[in-house]
DNA sequence: TCACAACGTATCGAATCGATACTTAATTTA
DNA sequence: TAAATTAAGTATCGATTCGATACGTTGTGA
C-alpha cells in the first residue's frame, strides 16, 4: 500500500505553509491573500472580480471582500470599475503585486522540482492532474476555472479568438488565462 | 503554456475547502483539526506526539497543542503517556475519530477520481508526486514523513522489521505508516 | 550537581472568517 | 413603465484561530 493522493496533497499543503512562514516578509501576510493575488495574476477579464475570487477560493464574498481590501491597502492590487456594469469592480495586480507573485518561494521551489522530474514525468504529472480535476469538477457541478483556449465557448472569428458565451472578441493574450465561466470542451 | 503544478495544487486546495464547508457536520470543525486527526491515523508510534503533528503541519507547538486539546474534547483522540519518557504524550484516534477520518468527503471524492484515471495513470501520478516530494524535502532539509518501510533505517532482524535508528523492533503493521524520523533510502 | 535542551501547556492579543444586514445597480415581471 | 427580484459588493459584529511569550516538567550532558 502506497500513500494516497490525498496524503500527498496534505503533505504539499503543509510544506506550502512552512515555506510561507519561513519567508521573513511574507510570513505576516495571510495565505488567503496570496492565493487571491496569485489568482488575479492568472485569470482573465471576466474573472477578476470579487465574485470570481470568491468562487475560486471557496469562501464567502464578505470574507473575500475584506481580504481584497487588505491587498489594496498593501498596494498589490487596484480596483477599476466596469464600464458596462456599474455593480462590477475589476481587480488588477499592480507592478508590486506581480513582483510578489513571481517571488513566491512556493512557486519557485515547486517549479524547480517539477523541472527536475524531466519533461516526460512532468507531462504525466500535469496531464493526470488536469484529467483528475476535470472529472472531479464536472462530477461535482463545480466551476472548472480552466484556460480560456480549452473552453467549449472558445471560437475563432476572422482569425482572432472570440468568446461564444459573451459574444465578444478576446485579447490574444487572454486565451491562456483561466476563466470562471470555463466549461470543458468535451 | 499549460497551467503550472502550483496552480493545480491551489485549485485542489480550494476544492478541499469547499467540500468541507458544504459538509453540514464538519463545516464547524477547523480544517487544521481534521488534518491533525488524519495525520494521527496514518503515523507510527514514534510520530503520534504534539511535536510530530507540529512538524508535519508546519505550525507552532502552542497552536497545535490547542488544536489537539479541541480534538480531545470532541473525543476523537485520547492521550497516552509514554512509558519511557515522561515528557512525551502519545495521541491516538478513538473509534469515533477514525470514523470521522474515513468519512471525509475530500478523501472519498479524490479516491474515486483517482480510480477513474485507471491504474496506469494513477501509478504515474502518485509516482511523480512521490519523486517530487522526495526531491523537495531533501533539498529543503525538511523531514520527509515517508513510510517506515521505505526508510534507510528500516531493517530486518530474525525476519521481523527493526528500526536501526531507535534500535527497536517494529510492529509489522507499522511499516506502512509514516514516520517523522523517516529518511529516504537513496 | 547543575546547566541546558526538549516536550508540552497556558495565556493573551491580533486578526481572520462567517453570518447578517445593507447599498447600489441590473434584470425580470406584471 | 413601474415594481419586484436578483446580483455585486461593502460594512459590522462576534466567535475562533493562530503566533508569541512565558512557564513547568523531564531528560541529558558536562
Amino acid at each position: 500500500m502506497a500513500l494516497s493522493f490525498f496524503d500527498y496533497v496534505e503533505r504539499i499543503n503543509s510544506l506550502l505553509r512552512s515555506w510561507q512562514r519561513d519567508d521573513a516578509e511574507l510570513s505576516v501576510v495571510p495565505a488567503v491573500q496570496l492565493s487571491a493575488l496569485r489568482y488575479l495574476s492568472i485569470c482573465n477579464h471576466y474573472s477578476d472580480t470579487v465574485m470570481g475570487v470568491t468562487d475560486y477560493l471557496g469562501l464567502t464574498k464578505g470574507t473575500v471582500s475584506q481580504s481584497l481590501k487588505a491587498l489594496e491597502e498593501r498596494q498589490w492590487i487596484y480596483k477599476e470599475p466596469d464600464l458596462q456594469d456599474k455593480r462590477i469592480v475589476h481587480l488588477k495586480p499592480t507592478a508590486a503585486g506581480l513582483a510578489v507573485v513571481q517571488q513566491l518561494v512556493a512557486v519557485q521551489v515547486l517549479q524547480q522540482a517539477v523541472q527536475q522530474l524531466g519533461p516526460e514525468l512532468e507531462q504525466q504529472l500535469t496531464g493526470a492532474l488536469h484529467q483528475l480535476l476535470s472529472q472531479v469538477q464536472q462530477q461535482q457541478q463545480r466551476k472548472s476555472f480552466g484556460q480560456c483556449k480549452s473552453c467549449r465557448f472558445h471560437q475563432q472569428q476572422d482569425g482572432l479568438p472570440f468568446c461564444g458565451l459573451t459574444q465578444q472578441p478576446l485579447p490574444v493574450a487572454s486565451t491562456e488565462l483561466i476563466c470562471r465561466e470555463h466549461q470543458d470542451a468535451a
